[in-house]
DNA sequence: ACGATTTTGTTAACGCGTTCACAAACTCCT
DNA sequence: AGGAGTTTGTGAACGCGTTAACAAAATCGT
């Protein structure tokens, strides 16, 4: 809680920057997609309720999300599409384009090195790193594949912050290191494999697999429950 | 709790089926990675502290999650890796394997089509299914790509009750309904929206770019906060 | 046999996140 | 101008999940 003020544009005092709770932070990207859905409408104005329920949340839920960031809405009206949009990007640092580093480029890194989505988003992704000698130089989504020794190289000319790792579970650990030793200080991890990073790294998994298995327990949940209906039943 | 003693084979009683709080679920299947990891490097027994280390976690998390499930540790001790492992195994479901359906086959759909991860977790991807007609019959991982509408048939045939969804946005829901009509009930969701489903029916959604956007704000907050600390030294 | 040591299973405290409910603040209509 | 109607922002209650702490139960050594 620093106590200085802040005038990004045009003079809110206090801050509201220190804070913001993980799970709203989870949420503010879910916001951000859903006022790009209205814009893209033509919406110009919405309220609690609708960008709830085009963010699939309680609309209680949002406005305290939202209450976090600064008061953007106006009460008996709701909030401008466009301004809010803005302040949420400009909260979660979308001002900027942040560049993105893939290691891994089999199946998925491959997939995610075509993904358009990112660069929507703000995301490019300025570089893709293989350990296999025998792809080094092949170009992929226009970009050429480079081997993991110059990752410091790539990291530092490109100013890499964000590494996504998308190597099998036994590169990953190694590959983790490389890339924070090369300075990347965010990491997207992809294989089944626990990151032992040190502090002030911040790393978020996708585990496929895990999904898959969390959605198999309720499958089976429900299974057993259709069963324990019929045997009640008799 | 129950002052019952240990049956570990035979005849369970009560069922301590019901209740497993949601977070626990979503742990269960690091757990199951961490002992499958230890199994493989030999170890036969291990305790608390050490599993939790190898998975992520505190031992006290830990221990707790484990204890929603039965008593499978024995005090004084630790845990038996393998006997563990299958108790875990066997409350997520993976006693059984659980076929998959992928719906878009585009960059990403292709990537988890080939994906071997999936089926060394007892997840078998029986189908792909696409709208794009040039592409029926095109093989991939040694399926064929099948159209859209025979979704209904290929879901009975294979019995399948998890689908992948891995289209571009605007035909997500649209595959959804057909998915839910078809009689899927679990839905893994790769698409950058919210879906609408009806009661009974579970999503889990995957979304790269927020992931991305989740390390951006945070990655923004160290750059900012190293900014500040720079002027505070003034 | 028994005390020392280890480690689990569990209870209680704590903290975080969600939800409810309502005053404050805005618009619109007469 | 002022009352009726909306909708936000937020304080307070609630519930869930995490963590700490310890008694119970096992092993080991003597």
């Amino acid at each position: 809680m620093t106590s200085r003020s802040r005038k990004p544009v045009g003079s809110r005092e206090v801050r509201p920057d220190r804070g913001i709770p993980e799970a709203t932070i989870a949420r503010l990207p879910i916001y951000l997609r859903a006022l790009t859905g209205l814009a893209d409408r033509g919406v110009t104005s919405a309220s609690s309720e609708e960008l709830a329920g085009a963010a699939g949340v309680n609309s209680a839920k949002l406005r305290k999300d939202l209450s976090y960031l600064g008061t953007y809405g106006t009460r008996g009206v709701g909030y401008e599409v466009s301004y809010l949009r803005y302040q949420i990007a400009r909260e979660i640092g979308l001002t900027q384009d942040w560049n993105v580093v893939i290691v891994g480029i089999g199946n998925l890194g491959l997939a995610l090195a075509k993904y358009s989505g990112f660069a929507s988003r703000g995301f490019c992704v300025a570089a893709l790193i293989d350990t296999d000698p025998s792809r080094y130089g092949e170009k992929v989504a226009g970009l050429e594949i480079t081997p993991l020794d110059q990752l410091d190289r790539v990291v530092a000319e490109c100013s890499i912050s964000i590494g996504v790792i998308a190597t099998p579970a036994n590169n990953a650990q190694n590959v983790c290191d490389r890339l924070v030793a090369a300075g990347v200080s965010s990491i997207l991890n992809f294989a089944p494999i626990v990151l032992n990073v040190p502090e002030g790294v911040d790393v978020r998994k996708v585990d496929l697999s895990i999904e898959l298995q969390i959605l198999a327990y309720h499958e089976q949940r429900k299974a057993n429950s259709v069963v324990d209906l019929e045997a009640g039943a008799l």
